[in-house]
RNA sequence: GCCUGGGUGGCGGAAUGGUAGACGCAGGGGACUUAAAAUCCCCUGGAGGUUACUCCGUGAGGGUUCAAUUCCCUCCCUGGGCACCA
């Protein structure tokens, strides 16, 4: 054996040995227990960064002890291979996607492997493949003939950047969620939706049937799908309009409400900017030409400004009128700014008196507040005097025969009455929009779709699939748009159905359709028959573990449900929901450094070409006081690099450092770990067991290299302890009939915390706090490296230092598990700790004769004293009274009242 | 504004009604060494005291309880998400 431990050295070698063993390809075995454990896959950039390698480690910490638990476990991994990356690098440097995509795929599979994870590897693939994306291709046609897939021409978000389309989750507040720099931009476009909507109210309604998620994620989708409960109300045209696009007669405005109680008090109509019927009732009113200017401009204006709390609720009449249908009113129709094309039905019938917009709108156009509902014990309620509305609920004024009815109850009656009336009736409404999956890229699945002037859309006959992406594509700088659109020979084909000429489909599938299913796909091992390999989805799913990173809350876990929900009517799966137990694992942070730079700075300063003219950073500009004009600043050198950095001082001016806020890991703050450089220094074990111990999984990780080094040198102090013990322990060779604890104190004691650690170990590994769990192994350590062997009768006392030492490599074996594997075969073990049972501990080791009774007085600890288990409350109190320190708090004093809690404390209440 | 987590030593974090600060890091002292690194041992929330021990202390204030970091109420700060949703 070794002195020194050599992580370089042993883990190539394990990793060698498992591989060679098979030790991690597993095979469905109906009548052995399941666990199915993923990691979200990752989309192959090229590196793995330390978000990933905390996230695999998660995983493979989990994945192990489940396996050594009983289970039959399954760990698979694979690429998210698709997507803007790869297209953008190719026209960077005009190599094909796919060869970039496979390139990165190669170098994080080593770097994956380097770490040791258990995965089966012989279930990996890359979405990229046609074999893989044929059975997407294949669902879309099945969707697309049962409706589930589609064709509309709409207002989409455009991401110029992108060059695509984005669908409204990916635009995050107004920016593209990729570019966080890039403003969305408002297209018309005819793009392809799947039907999510369709499965609003079932994924909704499974959000209470989750209960191994996370209440935050199950919050958000909720929020997300955003379901209410109203009415629609047809408010009818003062005069029958003609859609010129489609030719339909339109003769009433319909309108979604939650608010249908207030309907007596709707004095004007709002529309969107977005909405058709502006420019179908504007026409010929005089008002056309007002309102495709307004219309023009809120729909060019940013999304951030129109959804900020001061924008300027803004609107134009359109020269329409309409009637209220419960006085028959005439009332105006505006086009209002604030008005939401995809809420609702695009319309709002406006209620001044009870809704806030409403009023502060009418307020500025001068339009009347009529009061309906009038709240309980207050002033009765005039439109003319009032300052705000009204929301809350109350009693119903000016509301012809409904005058005195409670708001609540009349908006139930006030919804039946308008379905009887045929005027509207009670409806539901969801916030969530279908799934705009076309984007105008190359590097993506291809929708299965082909053009024929005769036949119209013709979906691809399964039996052409897949439709290949071609290969003979040019990539370079001067492509604008859609590289596929260039690609004739590809783009030009027959028409399945009459042979004639025909186009097919640019547009390709978002890459949020592939990671949809990809773990149903997983379960089966090379399998090209069809989809699934039946049994194997079946035995398999539903995922019993699922992990990965919160961004993901929302877009991938709710796509991922709906899909599962599409397989399953399609009869491919028998699941509901795809992931049952789901842990969102915190960020990796650290802080960041940079060079604060001179601050204000006097024009003599200023050096030229505009340099700060002490250091000779960028002299910008900053808005120090708001109001006040912008002063000119140093700007200062910018981020550093912690090995850039000596005695925190900027390595270009010597200017003391600022550490700044911690925060995500980026390139740009220059806060980046770079995981293959620190195995390369302390090894995977290390860098996995801080990742596991740093904090509990779900929270932040708070990245210090001094906190590495402990990792590094717990492992040390391991293989030390092993080094000094491992030949007396083999001289001693196995032997298990040795009774610990009924020898002397120390043997007893050490026994005990054997088993303690065991017992303490399940239970934190059970409860997912890794961290505590790792603790509990590091006081076992601390407890064998203080006994000596050598001392007493050396046998039995080397046997308990060879149980002790097994046991710490047995349960440590998740976490760090070449070291494990190699120390244990240093003990003189043949076989392997990889598939070795999770210890259990002796329950009369558990077992304690005394404790330490605690004594309070008024509920302050007065004294501790070791005592036999089992002490009766009169014999406590006897023994507490004895205390020196407890008799001096009791001088003078009368115990009114006793607490005794049997082997644990005694509460002396006195007065 | 709404919905959510969270606030504990110098730091990461333990303890979910019963001994606050496990475990690790950093720091201090000592051993080994020609020296340094590494390693090992001891100390380490604050204040007082020679010791015993005492007082204070889990964002702030109140409450429930024999007993509160833990439960309840009010407020402050902070991370994350959503936001004109009719």
């Amino acid at each position: 054996m070794e002195e020194k431990y050599q992580p370089g050295v042993i883990e190539p070698k394990w990793q060698g040995i498992w591989e060679a063993g098979k030790s991690f390809e597993k095979e469905a075995a109906p009548g052995r227990q399941k666990y199915y454990l993923l990691e979200m896959f990752p989309y192959p950039s090229g590196r793995l960064h330390m978000g990933h390698v905390r996230n695999y480690s998660i995983g493979d910490l989990v994945s192990r002890y489940k396996e050594m638990s009983g289970f039959n476990v399954l760990h698979p991994m694979g690429w998210d291979a698709f997507g803007l990356p790869a297209e953008n690098a190719a026209i960077e440097n005009r190599t094909h996607p796919a060869k970039w995509t496979y390139q990165n795929i190669e170098n994080m599979k080593r770097q994956l492997k380097r770490l040791g994870y258990s995965y089966d590897w012989r279930r990996e693939f890359a979405t990229c493949d046609p074999k893989y994306y044929k059975w997407e291709q294949m669902i879309f046609v099945k969707m697309l003939e049962k409706g589930l897939a589609y064709k509309s021409r709409s207002w989409v978000n455009w991401c110029p950047r992108c060059n695509t389309v984005l669908a409204n989750e990916q635009v995050e507040g107004g920016y593209c969620w990729r570019h966080p720099d890039t403003l969305v931009e408002q297209k018309l476009l005819s793009q392809w939706f799947f039907k999510i909507t369709a499965y609003a109210e079932e994924l909704l309604d499974y959000t209470n049937k989750l209960p191994g998620w996370p209440e935050k994620v199950l919050v958000m989708q909720r929020n997300w799908i955003g379901k209410s409960t109203g009415a629609l109300i047809h408010f009818p045209l003062e005069k029958e309009y003609i859609d010129g696009g489609t030719g339909e007669k339109i003769d009433r405005i319909i309108v979604y409400t939650t608010r249908q109680d207030t309907v007596y008090g709707a004095t004007f109509m709002s529309i969107a900017a977005e909405h058709p019927l502006c420019e179908i009732l504007s026409k010929g009113a005089g008002q056309e030409g007002k309102v495709a200017d307004f219309c023009r401009r809120v729909r060019t204006e940013d999304k951030i400004k129109r959804a900020s709390d001061d924008y300027l609720k803004e609107g134009v009449f359109t020269g329409a009128y309409c009637r209220n249908p419960m006085t028959g009113k005439q009332i105006p129709i505006y086009v209002a700014n604030f008005v939401l094309m995809d809420y609702g039905k695009g319309c709002v019938m406006a209620v001044p008196a009870h809704d806030q917009r409403d009023f502060d709108f009418a307020r500025v156009y001068g339009l009347e507040i009529l009061p309906v509902v009038q709240p309980e014990g207050e002033p009765k309620l005039d439109g003319k005097t009032m300052t705000e509305a009204y929301v809350e609920e109350g009693t119903m004024i000016n509301s012809a025969e409904y005058e005195g009815m409670k708001s609540g109850q009349f908006r139930s009656e006030i919804a039946v009455r308008l379905a009887q009336d045929g005027k509207g009736g009670p409806t539901v409404n969801y916030r969530i929009r279908d799934w705009l999956i076309s984007r105008q890229r190359y590097w993506g699945a291809p929708i299965p779709v082909i053009y024929c002037e005769k036949c119209g859309m013709v979906p691809v006959p399964e039996k052409d699939l897949p439709v290949e992406l071609p290969l003979n594509v040019a990539f370079d700088p001067s492509i604008t748009g859609n590289p596929l659109a260039g690609a004739e020979d590809w783009v030009n084909t027959k028409c399945p159905k009459c042979r004639g000429e025909a186009k097919r489909e640019t547009d390709t599938m978002d890459t949020f359709v592939e990671s949809s299913w990809y773990f149903d796909r997983f379960t089966g091992v090379n399998y090209d028959r069809a989809m699934f390999d039946q049994k194997a989805v079946d035995y398999w799913m539903p995922v019993d573990q699922y992990i990965g990173g919160i961004e993901h809350a929302v877009l991938h876990l709710l796509y991922a449900r709906f899909f599962t929900k599409v397989l399953r009517d399609l009869g491919l799966l028998k699941v509901d929901e795809p992931f049952t137990n789901l842990l969102t694992q915190g960020m990796v942070i650290k802080e960041s450094l940079a060079c604060p730079g001179h601050g204000k700075l006097n024009p003599d300063q200023i050096a030229k070409d505009n340099k700060c003219g002490i250091c000779g950073a960028t002299a910008g500009e900053r808005v120090v006081q708001e109001g006040k004009p912008a002063v000119r600043v140093c700007m200062g050198h910018g981020y550093f690099y912690t090995e850039e950095v000596k005695e925190m001082k900027c390595p270009v001016c010597g200017l003391k450092i600022e550490a700044g806020r911690k925060e995500k890991m980026s390139k740009s703050k220059k806060n980046i770990i770079d995981p293959e450089e620190l195995i390369r220094k302390f090894g995977a074990d290390t860098v996995r067991l801080f990742c596991l111990f740093a904090a509990p999984p779900d929270k932040e990780i708070d990245w210090t290299d001094e906190g590495v080094m402990g990792a590094y040198r717990f492992l040390n102090r391991i293989w030390a302890l092993v080094y000094k013990h491992r030949e007396k322990i083999m001289e001693a060779g196995k032997d298990d009939t040795f009774d610990f604890l009924s020898g002397p104190e120390d043997e007893a004691k050490l026994w005990r915390k054997i088993n303690l650690s065991i017992r303490d170990a399940t239970e934190r590994m059970d409860k997912w706090i890794f961290n505590t769990a790792i603790s509990s192994m590091m006081e076992l350590y601390n407890e064998l490296s203080s006994f000596d062997p050598s001392q007493g009768d050396r046998k039995t006392r080397t046997a308990l230092m060879r149980k002790g030492i097994e046991t710490l490599l047995t349960i440590l074996n998740p976490f760090t598990p070449h070291l494990c594997e190699e120390l244990w075969r240093e003990m003189g073990n043949r076989d392997l700790l990889v598939g070795r049972t999770w210890p259990k501990p002796d329950p009369r080791a558990l077992l304690v004769s005394k404790f330490q009774l605690v004594i309070q007085i008024n509920g302050k600890l007065r004294a501790r004293i070791e005592s036999d288990c089992g002490l009766s409350e009169e014999d406590a109190v006897k023994l507490a009274l004895s205390h020196p320190n407890v008799k001096e708090h009791l001088q003078g004093k009368q115990v009114r009242k006793k607490v005794y809690v049997p082997d644990k404390l005694l509460n002396l209440v006195v007065g």
